[in-house]
RNA sequence: GGAGGGAUGGCAGAGCGGCCGAAUGCGAGGCUCUUGAAAAGCCUUGGGAGGCGACUCCCCGGGGGUUCGAAUCCCUCUCCCUCCGCCA
């Protein structure tokens, strides 16, 4: 959420802001008016509140002076002051609820140095990373699923069998592969992040305020008979943790990561961009997030790029880093760098991680707040996220890269200690 | 899964339906005293909503109910503890 200040004390820069990311005008004079409509429930219930409470001690008061009658009336009296109070309460409910709804449909204030646009072919790309076009010249470099599949480390039509299309089914070099990958990007990132494990799967109040389950997010996977949810993405369980609670200042920044299996839907994604190791509706990830305090969450978001551009810098992936323009930043983010590895077999460039600052958005719904160490005041912390290592897409990288022409796959060195060889073969 | 007990402020721990947003102790912060420190004494010390403010309202695990009035009575959910059962 964020801060309904914004909209009902400085509207018209707030619907400035906003409209950069494409949100009508219309939306926020709905929730201005939702909010002054709930502001007015407010002093109603609170003033008739105030005078019920008065009645009361008078009663108490009249009892103990023995004055039996006079506390009888008044008491009559205020059963019906009584009634009044719970048509005003219900009114109020009613005022917060649609306040609540509508301001829940307005997204994240886009930082000002995003740049324009409405779309993917308005992102920024920032840099570019250890790519030669050069060095693909002359090759024959085949997609990573056909390596894959004639190694026979990769069985895409069982996978099928077990459980349908978007999944897949790893074997011998190819299943140690990826908890090598895992492994390294623990490794790699424990100096800064503290190592967690969460649980898989996570109630509905948790992944409700972690944002990632809204009306237009249908991407998590609900458990039949118990209210759980399989997470997402680390970030829920990592963020949950801290949900409700107020964090010294000295705690910050408080930066954590988990590995998890991630289970999504992809609702609305069938068809696209789903061979191989694109797109799957369970994968393995290294998630990192950060909470820190506003002053210092800009150059936290620079850090923690640059925490997850190590991984693939590691790993000698060539990668581009992509600014998303206003228009393309995700509903919770105000500010987002994409990490995109180079995949030469598809001669594409995949994303690997969204490293995203949230600012308060997160923190407000959530109830993660700090208190200074100064002056003792509360307030809400900034949240970060971005993938340390994604399995999938980060596999397909390190195999199209390591493609060679007898079929094999040489691996980066920094993975030869965790898969315990140079080469898959088959 | 079955039986029983519990949940109160940073922690511990009181709390006959009205005098309880809450005793007391510890902790933390400030002040006095002191060359400094300790000790002692005094004071302060939860969160949220509305309001320029005076101030008002809400919160004793969550939700609902009874009552003029609920931390206190009733229902329900969640969590924790003990015992039994099952189990990697």
């Amino acid at each position: 959420m964020i801060d309904p200040r914004s909209i009902t004390d400085d509207f018209e820069e707030t619907a400035r802001r906003l409209a950069r990311k494409g949100v009508e005008r219309e939306l926020l004079e709905q929730v201005r008016s939702a909010a002054l409509a709930r502001r007015e429930a407010i002093v109603a219930t609170d003033e008739a509140r105030r005078q019920l409470n008065a009645g009361s001690a008078e009663v108490g008061r009249l009892v103990r002076e023995g004055q039996v009658e006079r506390a009888g009336s008044k008491r009559a009296e205020l059963a019906a002051a009584g009634e009044q109070l719970g048509i005003l309460e219900a009114e109020r409910r009613g005022a917060e609820e649609s306040f609540e709804e509508l301001l829940a449909r307005v997204p994240n204030l886009p930082d000002e140095v995003v740049p324009d646009g409405s779309s993917e072919e308005d992102n920024r790309v920032v840099r570019v990373e250890g790519y030669d076009p050069g060095a693909y010249e002359g090759r024959e470099l085949r997609p990573h699923w056909e390596v894959a599949e004639a190694l026979g480390i990769m069985d895409t039509e069982r996978a099928a069998k077990l459980s349908g299309t978007m999944f897949e089914v790893l074997r011998k070099g190819g299943a140690r592969l990826l908890r090598g990958l895992v492994d390294f990007g623990l490794d790699l990132h424990r100096a800064r992040y503290e190592e967690t494990v969460v649980p898989h799967m996570v109630r509905t109040e948790v992944i409700e305020r972690t944002g990632h389950l809204t009306k237009f997010d249908t991407q998590a996977y609900r458990l039949r008979d118990d209210e759980l949810w399989l997470l997402p993405t680390a970030e829920v369980g990592l963020m949950g943790l801290y949900q409700g609670e107020i964090l010294a200042e000295a705690d910050l920044p408080k930066r954590s990561m988990a590995y998890s299996v991630c289970w999504r839907r992809e609702a609305g994604a069938a068809g696209r961009d789903t061979r191989g190791m694109q797109r799957l509706h369970e994968f393995h990830k290294v998630e990192l997030v950060s909470l820190c305090t506003p002053e210092t969450s800009q150059e936290e978001l620079q850090a923690l790029l640059g925490d997850c551009e190590a991984t693939l810098r590691t790993l000698g992936l060539p990668y581009r880093v992509v600014e998303l323009c206003a228009g393309d930043l995700t509903f919770a983010a105000s500010r987002v760098y994409d990490l995109e590895v180079y995949a030469p077999g598809l001669d594409r460039w995949l994303e690997v991680s969204s490293v995203s600052l949230i600012t308060d958005f997160q923190a407000r719904r959530g109830g993660i707040r700090f208190r200074r160490a100064g002056s003792g005041s509360v307030e809400l912390v900034h949240s970060l996220n971005g993938s340390g290592l994604a399995t999938p897409r980060v596999w397909a990288a390190v195999v199209e890269h390591g493609q060679q022409p007898d079929g094999s796959i040489r691996l980066p060195e920094a993975l030869v200690p965790y898969v315990g060889t140079d080469v898959i073969t088959a």
